[in-house]
Order: structure tokens, then C-alpha cells, then sequence
DNA sequence: GGTGGGCGCTATACCGGTTTAGTGGACCGT
DNA sequence: ACGGTCCACTAAACCGGTATAGCGCCCACC
């Protein structure tokens, strides 16, 4: 089976492959009729232009990458990135640009794979995610100018454009909602502290905390169910251990009910346990837990906008998200009355 | 920052374009002296091909797909797929491939994806998942000629290359390991019926129950957590109640174990489970689930070898991988002593 | 009725590789 | 000394698009 070329249109037509060229692009240089010939041949034929022969000519890739460096194992039982992809393709799918996807050993790999993918001319563009303080890939991505959108960073960190949501406001609706239930101590579980998103986070949640007049403290784990469970038993041998405990991510929200549960603490009962992220996983176990929940998919979508944007030579700029909402279940509840 | 491409080194070098490719190709037509320098010219200034040229010249995409056509709602709590794609990458990177990866809304997505990456001259190849009964899907890319390597499927399903893992055995393993800790009836919660991949474990597990001499049936679920626990709860309403149960995949197990807890079922005491599928999330949960694990990472990459193979002119042809182990956790123990 | 301008189209260069045909010179044998 | 081979390399075509210069023609205008 042989695809058709503008070459096979022209002739059907008994035109030049440029006047095909300018029919089908929409550039003046056609008659009307000439034009709606061409279409029709085009369409009956079912031409779609060879993407490398658009893309020599043109010097553009058709395609953005996304590169993810966590170890494999972590990654999978997160949906984020499932469904970040399934945004970002349902923005990309009506133009003619692909996503390269790839999971990378580390950081230093995955620079290389952005060196490797701007000198072969792979991408226009790509999506960064788990941006770092002091971050090195944002050197490499300036110096090889490749269009970026940073996902889930600070506006302008670095010059490059971003898309992030509004930690803020989720932070003080969970702070909020356990104030509400008259939680007077409450921690947090976070994820690896050179993570931008990491640090906004827990400013934003010790700043709540101080506006609704509690007490709060934050604990540096990694993303994972060992980090999750290590973190709330060390929460839970505290002299006076908090009440309440909100996780960075839904995992470790789940592993660190489960410690929690083995130590013999109740949940909501003795401590009330908020996971900062939703997922099937937040609902799967038990008790279920009240969750942040954000839309991931239009966050993707409008991340794949914003590079197409800047892909076309639009001006760098940054794009909030709609904050997430607090979905409450039934891991929160009033903490124990008063002991001593 | 401009790329330097052939004409660059061919200036340099003193000799034509043709010299240096034939040089960077390993092919006759320059002398060893003159093509050490070309070389050396060309890493000096860090060129590599630019792949729109390369693909336009001689008719390959360099780039494989990989579409995944499940909701994204289940997507991400499976780890799978993360590792399946970091084990492709990483039979990937060293060769001038790379990995176009979407999520489709539904099969008939997926199939007009095929087209349009076909039309496109988008990729080489692609890896297909989920292949079921009669599936439409085989017929699409045959007529496209587009080599295909299915993952998770019978030897030579449709004519196509394959790359699967004995589930004869593995079915055999974890009725086994049931049947000598006692249990005499047993049953098993499945994906969707029309998956190759399901009818094939059904197959094996009623067999090895058969031959362990025991009794076995199979329900449906179509590998959400929900079908998990509905069809756990119905299992555990039957007259005579299975003592074990096997599910069809980690979140399956999970959500299944949360019912039969919720339902005051004692795990192990009262029933024992097992998961066709290894992951974190089995590790995480109380008791931590008896699973059946394999190498997903080296399969992604065995089924990225059979491809590169394939799609360079080999002969298609099928490769099984080495079976899941049991892993033995809390969730399996004897049955209860006889009722009754 | 000559001229200027715009329209519709053609011819062609170009993107950066690969590949084929061709060329000049060294070396060989006789 | 001369024809034949082989070798190292050059010139140019080619892949399938896009972009630009140019050409013939019709029409308006004074």
C-alpha cells in the first residue's frame, strides 16, 4: 500500500505539487474552483502530508516530549501523569502534533534525552514536570532555547512558562476543613523538599495554619508507601503527636493510614488523615480519604495549549489552574476529646 | 544555536556531503584516514542526524507507538504500563528510535490513530495492548502493513509477532500454593472476558485447579476496583463461599480485600487472596497480598527488541517470556476448618 | 491602445540526509 | 607503454513537502 503524495494530487489535476501545496494550506495563490479541486482529489485519495518531509521543510518537528525521571516503580501507581498524558493528547490530537513520551533512569538522563531530542530535531517543545529548586534542566532547556512548559511550577520560574495550580487556596481549604472539625495540631507528609511544588506547599500549609490559629508542623518524606509509613509512625511517637495529618500524595496517604492502623491508632477516630491528591486509591481503602482533587486532565490540555502557543513564537507566559476542591470521606473526623 | 549538519562537517573535512555520510554510516567509498577525520570532525561539533532528513531519505520514522485505549481513570493506578514503557525506552536508547505514546478514548480512537500515524509516515511500528477476541484492531494494521508486535498475547494471534508470558504456568503456581495450604474450593475474579489475555488465564487456572484436584470457578470484573469488590461481595454470598480467591489484577485485590473486610470476612482466617500482578499497592495494604510478579521493565524491552527486528525486514515470529513467581505475603493462609 | 497591476499558475530552489552514477588517478600486469 | 581495475571521492538526483521568483494573461484605466 503506497501513500499518496501532493506529487499524485497535481497530477490527478493536472496542476504543480505548489499550487496543491497552496490549495491545501489555505494560501492564496488558487482560483476557487482550482481549490475545491484539489480538496476533493485530496480527500478521495485520503492524503495526509509525511510528517518528515513537513518537517524538513518547515523546521519543525510536529512533536513535544515529556520526560518523567521518577524510578519506574513510584510512577505507576500514580495516575497523575496517566492522566496528564490523556490531556495533553486530547489537546494535541485536532493538529498534527505527536507526543514523545519517556521514562528516564535520572535527571542526568533525561537532560541528555532533551540534548539528544533538540540535536536530532525530535521536538519543538517539551513539558517539564517535578521542577527542582536550583533545577539544572532549566539551564540545558535555555541553552538549547527548546520551547518549555513547566507543569506545576511558580509563574516565570527561571523565564520559562508554566502552568501550575493553586496551592494556596488548596492548602487553606484543607487546613480550613480540619480547623473546622477543631483540630488544634496537625501535620503534613511531604514529598522530596527540592521539589518547587514541595516547598510552595508547605509555605502555603504553615501559612494556613497560622491564619486559622493551629498548630502545624511538616515532615520530609519521598513520594513513596515506605516513605509514607515511616513518616506517620515517627508523627505517631511524638510526645504530643498531631490529630490530624495531611499527605503530599495519595500513596502515602494510603501506606500511612495503613501504619497508622497497624499501631493501633483509629482512623478518624484518634487521627484524621486528608490525602493532597485523589485517585481510585483514595476510595479504594478504609476508611476512604477526604482528598484534594484537581482536575489533571484540563491541566494537561492546557498545558499542551500553552506549548503549541509558545511553539508558534507566542511570548513565554504562565497559566494558573482552577484550585483543587476538598472532597471530604470518611478519614476525617473531630479529634479525640482532650486526654491529660 | 543552530545544529550542524552534514554539510557543516563536509566543509570542514575539505570533502562532499557524500564522503561524510558514507563515512558516519560505516560505509566503503572513504579511507580509513579520511573518514577518522570526519568523525572525529563530527563529534567535535556534536552532530547528529537530524531525523526529519533521515526519515524523509530513506523512508522510516525512527519513532515506534504505543497506544493504550483504557480509561484514564484506571491507567494510572496500574503500574504496568509505566514499566512496560520504561523496559521499550530502554531497548530503545541506544538506537535512533523513539516512543510516540497516547491514550485513546476507546478502540475506534485507537484505530484511527493507526491511520493517521500510518498516513503520516509517524512511525515504523507499533506495540499493541489488550488484544481481544476478534479484535478489529488486527485487521487495521495488516491492511496498513504496519509492523505490530502484540504484548500480552497468544503465539501468533492473527499472523502477528508476540511477545506473552506463560500463564499456564503462572496459573499453576498460585493454585498450587493454595491447594497445599488446603483450600479445596477456589475462585477467581477476571478482567473482560474478551481479552485474549483473560480467556487464556481462565483456560490455565481451571486446568491446574483440575489437575490439583479442586473445585474452581471464574466471575467477571472488568479490572476496576469497583467490578473488584462487587464481584467479591458476590462470591462471598454463595451458598458455599470460595476460601481463596484469585483476582485478575492488583487493584482488583485490593479493592476485594476492602470488601471482604468491610463484609466482616476475616483475610487470611476466613479467606485467603491472591494477585495475578505484583505491585506496590500489594505491599501496602493489611495484610499485604500474595502475589504473582514478573519482570514487566525486561518484557517492555523484549517486546522492543522483537520490534526493532521486525520492523528492520525480519521475520515475525513470537517469544515467550519466563513465567511469574509467587510471591507468598500475609494475605494467603489454610482455610478455616470444615463448618458444617 | 499602450501600460500597469493583479491573478492564477508554473518552475525551481530548498530543507538535510542517503544513494547512485561518474571521474580522475594510482597501480597492476604484460 | 598501454589498457584494465580498483579505489577514493565528487556531482547530482531523490525523498515530499514549503516558499519564492517569474510568467502569461486579462482587465482597468487614462
Amino acid at each position: 500500500m503506497k501513500r499518496p503524495t501532493i506529487a499524485d494530487i497535481a497530477q490527478r489535476a493536472g496542476v504543480t505539487k505548489a499550487a496543491v501545496s497552496f490549495a491545501l494550506n489555505n494560501q492564496p495563490g488558487v482560483s476557487p474552483t482550482t481549490r475545491q479541486r484539489i480538496l476533493e482529489i485530496a480527500r478521495e485519495i485520503g492524503w495526509q502530508p509525511n510528517s518528515a518531509a513537513r518537517a524538513l521543510s518547515d523546521g519543525r518537528a510536529g512533536a513535544f516530549g515529556l520526560v518523567i525521571d521518577r524510578p519506574a516503580g513510584i510512577l505507576g501507581a500514580e495516575p497523575f501523569f496517566m492522566q496528564l498524558i490523556a490531556g495533553i493528547q486530547g489537546a494535541l490530537a485536532e493538529g498534527h502534533t505527536a507526543l514523545l513520551f519517556t521514562v528516564a533512569e535520572d535527571r542526568q538522563a533525561e537532560m541528555e534525552l532533551y540534548r539528544t531530542w533538540w540535536a536530532q530535531r525530535r521536538v519543538d517543545g517539551v513539558f517539564m514536570v517535578d521542577l527542582r529548586i536550583d533545577d539544572p534542566r532549566i539551564a540545558v532547556l535555555r541553552e538549547l532555547a527548546l520551547p518549555t512548559v513547566v507543569v506545576g511550577a511558580p509563574e516565570g520560574s527561571g523565564g520559562l512558562s508554566a502552568v501550575w495550580t493553586d496551592d494556596e487556596t488548596a492548602a487553606r481549604l484543607a487546613v480550613e476543613h480540619l480547623a473546622k472539625l477543631g483540630h488544634r495540631r496537625i501535620a503534613r507528609v511531604t514529598g522530596m523538599t527540592d521539589l518547587w511544588h514541595t516547598r510552595i506547599r508547605t509555605d502555603a500549609f504553615m501559612q494556613a495554619a497560622n491564619e486559622a490559629g493551629i498548630e502545624a508542623h511538616c515532615v520530609t518524606a519521598d513520594y513513596t508507601a515506605e516513605g509514607g509509613a515511616d513518616a506517620t509512625t515517627a508523627l505517631l511517637a511524638e510526645p504530643e503527636p498531631p490529630t490530624a495529618i495531611v499527605y503530599d500524595n495519595d500513596l502515602m496517604a494510603v501506606s500511612g493510614l495503613g501504619a497508622a492502623q497497624r499501631a493501633g491508632v483509629d482512623v478518624p477516630g484518634e487521627l484524621s488523615v486528608v490525602s493532597w491528591d485523589d485517585s481510585v486509591l483514595c476510595q479504594l481503602v478504609h476508611p476512604a480519604l477526604t482528598a484534594l482533587r484537581r482536575d489533571v486532565v484540563a491541566y494537561g490540555a492546557h498545558a499542551a495549549q500553552r506549548l503549541l502557543e509558545l511553539a508558534a513564537g507566542g511570548a513565554p507566559g504562565s497559566r494558573g489552574e482552577a484550585p483543587a476542591v476538598l472532597t471530604p470521606r470518611a478519614s476525617t473526623a473531630p479529634p479525640p476529646a482532650r486526654r491529660r
